[in-house]
RNA sequence: GGGCGGGUAUUCUAGCACGGAUAAGGAGACAGCCUCCUAAGCUGUAUGUCUAGGGUUCGAAUCCCUACCCGCCCGCCA
């Protein structure tokens, strides 16, 4: 929106003539505030100093000097010290429906910026199904993913699937190895079972077994150990084997993903940079950097304490005695990888991580490598018995949850829209309670730490998505019934308290976009679709659209700026945006 | 032991990165609002030592220090 940053300029530029004309210094700071009270204000306080004077007769010396209006300046009021500007609010609303008139659906999108952005995420072993503890990343990702998009970045989205290593190792060797009768006995014998038929919760079975087995059966230990050498040395056999089961998985993974409206676009295989080599090209920089050395058993590792890494922790050791590569060492052929792709590199992380990747980016740094992720770390969600762990029963599957929600969403729809088909029904109930779930979970800050409630995750009113949902819904339903109309940019029609805060924080979009894009806080795109959706449920009961009025076609034309800059938030949320609910 | 992150009304969260004017929103409670565009909505009322204590500042929820509580991490695992 042009013209409220032209209005900052202005304002600005009106307050460093006047300080220049009453002698201040030229290198004053000035604040900038937005809030409710007035469109910009500016405090006086850090002026009172220099100048001499006490903040308030500050400001209204200053709003004195300014003659108002002028420009798209409106007004100047002094007030405790603060000066507050109000903007010219007949150009504001004119320049939003003029934007709306001209662009429709892609209105509040970043045109191409050419940045290649990378977000990895999700990236979760494939040994089992996603629970809730860990929903947090596939959420965040894909929404952090969208609102890039939305700003006008090339985005990849991108899953590294771990295909090596002990754990897959077992995996694949339980499913080859356990019959269909172990694992019906050993779901039989688990208190509370998983009883989904769904690949990625049956799959769980054969691995529990199978480390059951290596327990009591001593040959099944040396079994292990000598496909887990066989996988090391390159044994194509078994690498295929591996990969095969983890595609599996990842099936049954990806299926819950798609559910959550989260697709990625890549998928990446540990195992490639053992193939290809890339991990030995990282053991050998490194062990050629004056940091390197080895430990008396013949492990390499560089010294990180002069890194910044604090405590025990300044060993990062990056092959084992017998030379070979570590998950760490193929992460950094990973991240090499990555850069060779895009711009910005951005991975979606357990706080588990925060000391992984620290070391990562000391290691590159190291290397010589002149570029680092932008790690996006989140705290995992427990449920009121504490942590989740799939092994002790204390869990929630997403898949659960999503039913879960579903099934209540087509309660309410049921209840209420009688009318509907019972497909439509179906499709409705779906979009409210996965948005119902995204939303709660996108909602709060990722470093916070939840506590998981089936009552706060199934909240459909309130600060919830299918409020969202609800309001585009509205906007969608007066834009039926009103029909054609033709769009109205005159801004002087629209006076309304409501219509004016309506516009001011449509005109918002953009910006909450590009803070997004460069804090990576993403929690504020559903605190701003609260916002105005709020404001629309105000300007919805205070002013009545379809009624025959001088003011119709701008107010039409509104609430077509409201039902775009919904959509187009939903959009970024993941949460699908149904015409009517 | 060391490092990192969280601690905001009964409850859940926003605000903290960049210090500013009476600390914001949801749930829950209570009281209103469907002869008018979807009541999954709107309006109003009540509820706070922003964990505690120091410091910096004209001004601190926000910055600094200390303590306490909670979470996470500190493998030749992935």
């Amino acid at each position: 929106m042009i013209v409220m940053e032209k209005f900052v300029a202005e304002c600005e530029d009106a307050v460093v003539k006047a300080l220049a004309a009453m002698g201040a210094p030229s290198d004053l700071r000035l604040v900038k505030e937005f809030p409710e009270t007035a469109d910009l204000a500016i405090p006086c306080f850090t002026f009172a100093k220099p100048l001499k004077m006490a903040p308030a007769a500050i400001a209204e010396k200053i709003a004195s000097e300014i003659k108002a209006p002028c420009g798209l300046i409106a007004g100047v009021t002094p007030l405790n010290g603060y000066l507050n500007f109000t903007v010219d609010t007949t150009a504001l609303v004119t320049d939003l429906l003029t934007e709306v008139a001209e662009q429709g659906e892609s209105f509040g999108k970043g045109k191409p910026t050419g940045v290649r952005v990378n977000v990895e995420h999700t990236s979760t072993n494939p040994t089992g199904p996603v629970h809730v503890g860990r929903a947090r990343n596939p959420i965040i990702g894909d929404t952090l993913a969208r609102c890039l998009r939305m700003r006008g970045h090339d985005v990849t989205t991108e899953y590294y699937v771990n295909d090596v290593g002990k754990q897959v190792v077992m995996m694949s060797w339980g499913v080859a190895n356990v019959t269909p009768e172990e694992v019906q006995k050993e779901i039989e014998e688990t208190e509370k079972a998983d009883d989904r038929d769904k690949v990625d919760h049956r799959l769980v079975y054969n691995y529990r077994v199978a480390t059951k087995k290596i327990h009591e059966v001593p040959e099944m230990e040396a079994e292990i150990a000598s496909l887990l050498e066989r996988f090391e040395a390159g044994d194509q056999e078994v690498i295929d084997y591996v990969k095969k089961v983890a595609e599996t998985m990842l099936g049954g993974i990806n299926e819950t993903l798609a559910a959550m409206n989260v697709t990625l676009d890549r998928y990446t295989w540990e195992s490639k940079f053992i193939a290809n080599g890339a991990a030995k090209e990282i053991v050998a920089k490194l062990q050629n950097t004056p940091y390197s050395g080895k430990t008396e058993d013949g492990a390499s590792y560089v010294d990180l304490k002069d890194f910044g890494i604090h405590g025990k922790n300044t060993k990062f050791t990056f092959t084992r005695s017998d030379g070979t590569t570590l998950y760490t060492t193929r992460d950094l052929a990973y991240h090499m990888d990555k850069f060779s792709r895009a711009d910005r590199v951005i991975d979606v992380l357990g706080e588990d991580q925060k000391l992984g990747s620290q070391q990562l980016c000391s290691a590159l740094q190291i290397m010589g490598v002149d570029r680092k992720p932008e790690a996006l770390f989140y705290a995992f969600v427990s449920l009121p018995e504490g942590r989740m762990s799939t092994r002790k029963g204390v869990v929630v599957y997403l898949d659960d949850l999503i039913d879960e929600a579903v099934d209540r969403a087509y309660a309410e729809i049921q209840k209420r829209r009688s009318d509907l088909s019972e497909e439509q029904m179906q499709a409705i109930a779906r979009a409210v309670g996965v948005g119902a779930v995204r939303y709660n979970i996108v909602r709060v800050g990722s470093d916070k730490q939840l506590v998981f409630k089936w009552e706060d995750a199934l909240s459909f009113d309130g600060n919830s998505g299918p409020y969202l949902q609800y309001v585009h819904a509205r906007a969608c339903s007066i834009l039926r019934k009103a029909g054609k109309f033709e769009p109205c940019t005159d801004g002087s029609k629209l006076t309304d308290e409501y219509e004016i805060k309506l516009a001011k924080a449509l005109a918002r979009f953009e910006a909450v976009l590009k803070d997004v894009d460069e804090t990576k806080r993403v929690n504020m795109m559903p605190a701003y679709g609260h916002e105005v959706a709020a404001i629309f449920n105000q300007f919805y009961a205070a002013v009545p659209v379809l009624q025959a009025s001088d003011a119709r076609e701008a107010r039409l034309t509104l609430v077509e700026a409201t039902r775009v800059v919904l959509k187009n938030v939903l959009w970024c949320l993941g949460i699908e945006s149904p015409e009517e609910m």
